[in-house]
DNA sequence: CTGAAAGCGCTTACAG
DNA sequence: CTGAAAGCGCTTACAG
């Protein structure tokens, strides 16, 4: 019912041969032939079928991606960048996700073997760098979005998690806080650690050690930066600044600080990391470390394309920067003797 | 490279055919012979090739699946809801996006003639609808998610607008608020008259009819909510609630009135619609009318597998219920005269 | 510049 | 119960 090449063939009174080289542009044909081919092309509404192509070249014109979840505050960003260019190659994007875990990785492990793409970008689910790293070295190009600072062995796009830190730590050095309370991601991930050592060493780079107890384990959610505060305000800890590990947990903070009658940004300035959309709706809205999701989609994207069309996958990882966003959830400290006295202001 | 069904068959000392049957379990066929290939294929790590098989049979195993944009908020859940079940029933989800404009539908449209795909799930990206119904009419299996109740003429899965307008009204209602200031959706959506029409409606059946300056059209924007506030209280006009179409505009909407010294829910409650992870970071947390984006991704992609096998798609919309969320962000209106003066908390 | 033929890796009548 | 052969719709040496 769908017409085929043959069809096109037949009616330009041409090979099918003849049909598939002013396809694709390959080898040298009499301009005129071209022309009516490309005509009845034209007449007939022909496109070739993707199966056959696919079949027939060995490759399928599509990418694979594997997330761990597509409920991530962040995660449309990187798709919609991965997406962007892989559409605008004519290449199809194939999704998959973690979400029903082991059961989820037999259909996608399944899907690799019956090789449906010619390349996957990942956004690594916990726990499958192995497997993930086994493709790589079966030959399947993979380029991982590397979300947790993992820096694996084989091509990926990152983001500079130490100089976000380090951004943080001088915009709230330069307000004059002295005693950052620290809220910080989930302890096992990279990029946890590379916030906190950038954020610390800065800090110490000015002469301030940061005060231990001043470290609060969070777990990236709302609820852990409600939690840090409350620990920091039980413990009876001073603190003039928050800097919490994404927004999701500083706007908890940001609550839990108001709370208590005092005020963001004078009295506690505060500082997340993420830059998801929730950050212009907080109360006060966010200053924080904006990360280049999209970017980071459309880079890896950009990469498995290039590879398809020649270029090597790089051997190190392509870095894209954080940047400082600044909101109004962070001000100059004023010395408190100097200051008038807070006005009460209902709300 | 590859291992092949004729490696398999050489393997096992049988021919393709074979081999096929025991894959596809078609036809009789010994129970030893079945047995010795099923071994074959575990030694192997036989899987077959997706593109052959796929040319083969005529069918890709593969949904489509198109979208607007993937950083609205509630897209995530949608997406997930069909990957879901799409995965577990061993077919791929293809992903298109509209976010290039006429480009991607070129682009898109190219991939649906050559066959990429056999089925669609769509989210209508504006001004679509002609070329979808189009699609359907040539035979591409089709289910519409509608966010916007456009109720078109092929099958889709919707959710309760109207009802879920209702709901809100009766829930104001019962907590004595009789002027609710309404922020409204974008004017052409289907879904902004259905939930409109059930709040006022509910509100007319309790002997009040809406007071037409209070309704605001808004844009499903956090500014919009903002701006609703804004012209009512510019305009002096009197409210104790406000239904705002989404909860991006009423969280606009909750900072606005207490930014003039108005206490949320108590001077004003606010309802807003969709149920998104914000809804719960608000300040206090919003009460909605949640729709169920997950589910309505779900039950439109079990409708397109069920039609895959063999069941006719639906003539009329599957439905699936919004259900209201009540959390703090409404509560009783206390008589004015009869209320303590509010109290002055400094935030 | 053009075409006949083989091949990509499967499935599916058709025969036996 | 099993296999040889044709076919799915292309691409790609190979020949001319």
């Amino acid at each position: 019912m769908s017409i085929t090449i043959a069809d096109v063939a037949a009616r330009a009174g041409v090979s099918k041969t003849t049909v598939s080289r002013v396809l694709n542009g390959k080898g040298e044909l009499d301009l005129r032939t071209a022309e009516r081919v490309r005509q009845v092309i034209e007449e007939l509404g022909y496109v070739p079928s993707a199966r056959a192509v696919g079949l027939a070249r060995g490759r399928t014109r599509i990418v694979g991606m594997l997330v761990p979840s597509l409920t991530w505050p962040w995660m449309g960003e990187v798709l919609q960048g991965a997406v962007d260019v892989v559409e605008s190659e004519g290449y199809g994007l194939l999704l998959f996700t973690f979400n029903r875990g082991a059961e989820s990785m037999q259909q996608f492990a399944s899907q690799v073997s019956s090789q449906s793409f010619d390349g996957l970008l990942v956004i690594e689910p916990e726990g499958t760098l192995t497997f993930i790293e086994q493709l790589h070295a079966r030959g399947l190009p993979v380029v991982l979005i590397d979300d947790r600072d993992k820096r694996p062995q084989f091509p990926s796009v990152a983001t500079t998690n130490y100089a976000g830190g380090e951004s943080a730590a001088r915009h709230l050095l330069e307000l004059g806080r002295r005693r950052p309370l620290v809220i910080t991601g989930v302890e096992r991930f990279g990029c946890t650690h590379e916030r906190l050592d950038g954020f610390r060493g800065t800090y110490a780079q000015a002469g301030i050690e940061l005060d231990q107890r001043l470290v609060f384990e969070g777990d990236f959610t709302h609820e852990s930066g409600r939690r840090g505060v409350q620990y920091a305000l039980d413990e009876r800890l001073d603190f003039d600044a928050v800097f919490a590990h994404n927004d999701l947990s500083a706007g908890g903070a940001i609550q839990a600080v108001r709370e208590t009658g005092r005020n963001v940004p004078n009295d506690v300035s505060v500082v997340g990391f993420d830059d998801i959309p929730y950050a212009e709706h907080t109360e006060p809205p966010l200053t924080t470390v904006h990360q280049p999701m999209r970017q980071m989609g459309q880079a890896a994207a950009r990469m498995l394309m290039g590879y398809f069309g020649g270029t090597p996958l790089p051997e190190t990882p392509q870095v894209l920067p954080t940047t400082l966003i600044v909101r109004s959830s962070t001000a100059p400290k004023v010395d408190s003797r100097t200051r008038p006295a807070p006005k009460h202001r209902s709300r």
